[in-house]
DNA sequence: AATAGTAATGCAAACGTTTTCATAAAATTT
DNA sequence: AAATTTTATGAAAACGTTTGCATTACTATT
């Protein structure tokens, strides 16, 4: 029951009906200080009978922008960039952009693929999650100059600017808390590594600080688990029933945690009597658990949130005079988040 | 350290580098069967040599599809949305669209905004989540004539097509479950239901077959939560802490069960010994909780699925004829997955 | 050998804006 | 009252594509 069967309007449309010139329309909309306030009331009077609506394709068009910005992601529903995405959203929404966004599975080629694509809608800037790109994918970004960001991962030697927190502090920190409790049996639960620099560094600083202590977890207590509580579980399960059990467990990240302290309820394990937990990440509810889960603060809020507003900034510069070409490097800090799901050694039985 | 410093390349710049003429070159993009396998090499070398990349806003122009899809939802960051969102991305992606995405934070006047921003990107279609809408935005749909699809909800007499469950029935299934298993003292914990047609339809399901039975909950064992697990936590805290508690807990999503229980286990009260405790929606994690909730199953992944196939054969449809202005609704099914936290009444000592 | 197809290409007009430049009218200065 | 500035508007070119139509050069048919 559209109004023009179909055919929407358009700003000769607009003009026809005000009775003015498409110049005037135009103008009216983009500079509107420039127009007679009678005109513009006779224009917006045309504009709501017409119903009409902007085409920012044929702006984007001219040489300005597009408004848009692209972010890509491993994937969209997991707890962790679920709320990154929540905040770069908002961050740039408040800036007038429109999120344009895809997630590509943690695989790099389709990480390249999404990239050229959003390369095509002419997006004014791009977000990638950490600094593990494919050589192409670097160089598209270089030859194309877009405006890039890198979300979570701190580097000060980065090849693009990023915004985020170092992974390998965060590993460190987390060893460093469950020897600081006495612990020496420690075991490690992370996630696959290959493409992930997130997971990566933190399980260097895990193991680079247990080793200094002398006390290196043997093959056996080093597991990998992917990044879903089902799986954690099952993994964590498995090296329960080993004969020999660690007294803390190490986990990559809290969705990891949750699934290891399922995992020992399941078989009577007492967390943190038995055994101590420690997550790293402190996910939405981490805080909530019972037991509250011990854990590495990762103010993701914070990183998405800075991380838009940075990439909002980074677009109007390259807007400006062929920018410095400078990159913005942000670090977030990280803490020990203690809740109660680690416990001195010598308290165990 | 583009080859071209900084002024992208254009079709005509490829063209001229590949000695023909523009046309030729486009078509070889749109539809290379007309133009000679030589030329089309020559071509494709160019493209590479320039490091070209199609614009698709200027194709968009011409009243070829933007090929973007838009998807509007209240938040990113709650598990349910993700899995939708993933799955929903995952599906137009996959017919080759690119997802524009944005929240409004459960307030209408944004969503209708938002809509707007994206309707002046030109996208190809529109997803909304639930079929609570402001008028402005039914009709600036019907205006524009714009594909749409509700996800989420399915209602038989919707006013735009939808793909979805019935939440009055999973509200209806879940109050049945527990009066089935002989509860008669039984709380209702949910969320806000303004602009919240899931939830209300839920609360509105239990109520009427509560009140079938003549269970209805007393005013304070009625009780409101916000979707996040602290609040909830607490809310349902405030409710065992009264003098009276109720054999059973119907609670409106799986995220306030889980903050039900965690308030469960921190007064001790024992779930489901003491209280049996159902959800509703079936959350990632759900199952493998401890102990693993019983809950109602929503497939979430299905839905997000089938609503973004539905979506593009809905844009399809639309750019052959004038589109039939037929309506589509598909009703996914929902269970109940009984698992370890309801309990038969008479089992309570 | 003339004719009719067919394949491959180019020309130029669209698409819906923004913006520069020119012009007319009104307001201000002298 | 003339000259100058300011304000408001319009005409037309540009943005980067796609596509209908026209043209040319072959290939197959009589």
């Amino acid at each position: 029951m559209a109004s023009k069967q179909g055919n929407k309007a358009d700003i000769v449309d607009v003009a026809r009906r005000a009775g003015v010139s498409i110049s005037t329309v135009s103008r009216s909309f983009n500079h509107p200080n420039l127009v007679n306030l009678a005109t513009r009331k006779k224009i917006e009077k045309s504009v709501k009978a017409l119903g009409y609506i902007r085409n920012r394709a044929a702006q984007a068009m001219h040489g300005r922008r597009s408004g848009t910005i692209g972010l890509i992601v491993p994937t969209i529903d997991h707890a962790i960039f679920a709320e990154v995405i929540q905040s770069f959203s908002d961050a740039v929404d408040q800036a007038g952009f429109t999120l344009l966004i895809a997630s590509h599975g943690f695989d790099l080629e389709r990480e390249y693929a999404v990239l050229r694509k959003f390369l095509e809608h002419r997006v004014d800037g791009v977000a990638l999650i950490g600094l593990d790109h494919s050589e192409p994918t670097f160089q598209l970004l270089d030859q194309q100059a877009v405006p890039v960001i890198s979300i979570w991962n701190y580097e000060e030697d980065s090849r693009i600017s990023c915004v985020g927190a170092a992974n390998n502090e965060a590993g460190e920190l987390a060893a460093r808390h469950v020897l600081d409790l006495g612990h020496r049996r420690i075991a490690l639960v992370f996630p696959k590594t290959v493409g992930n620099d997130r997971a990566r560094g933190r399980l260097e600083g895990a193991l680079t600080q247990l080793r200094r202590q002398q006390a290196e977890p043997p093959e056996a207590w080093t597991i990998q688990a992917p990044y879903n509580i089902a799986e954690a579980k099952e993994a964590c399960g498995a090296l329960f029933d080993l004969p020999e059990r660690p007294t803390a467990l190490l986990c990559g990240n809290d969705v990891i945690a949750q699934g290891a302290i399922y995992a020992a309820v399941q078989r009577g394990v007492k967390v943190p009597e038995d055994l101590s937990v420690l997550g790293i990440g402190d996910f939405k509810g981490s805080k909530e658990m019972e037991p509250p889960l011990t854990t590495i603060h990762f103010p993701a809020e914070e990183i998405g949130g800075l991380a838009g507003r940075e990439m909002c900034d980074l677009i109007a510069q390259s807007e400006d005079l062929k920018s410095t070409g400078h990159l913005v490097r942000k670090k977030c800090q990280i803490s020990l988040a203690e809740r109660a799901t680690c416990l001195p050694v010598r308290r165990l039985r």
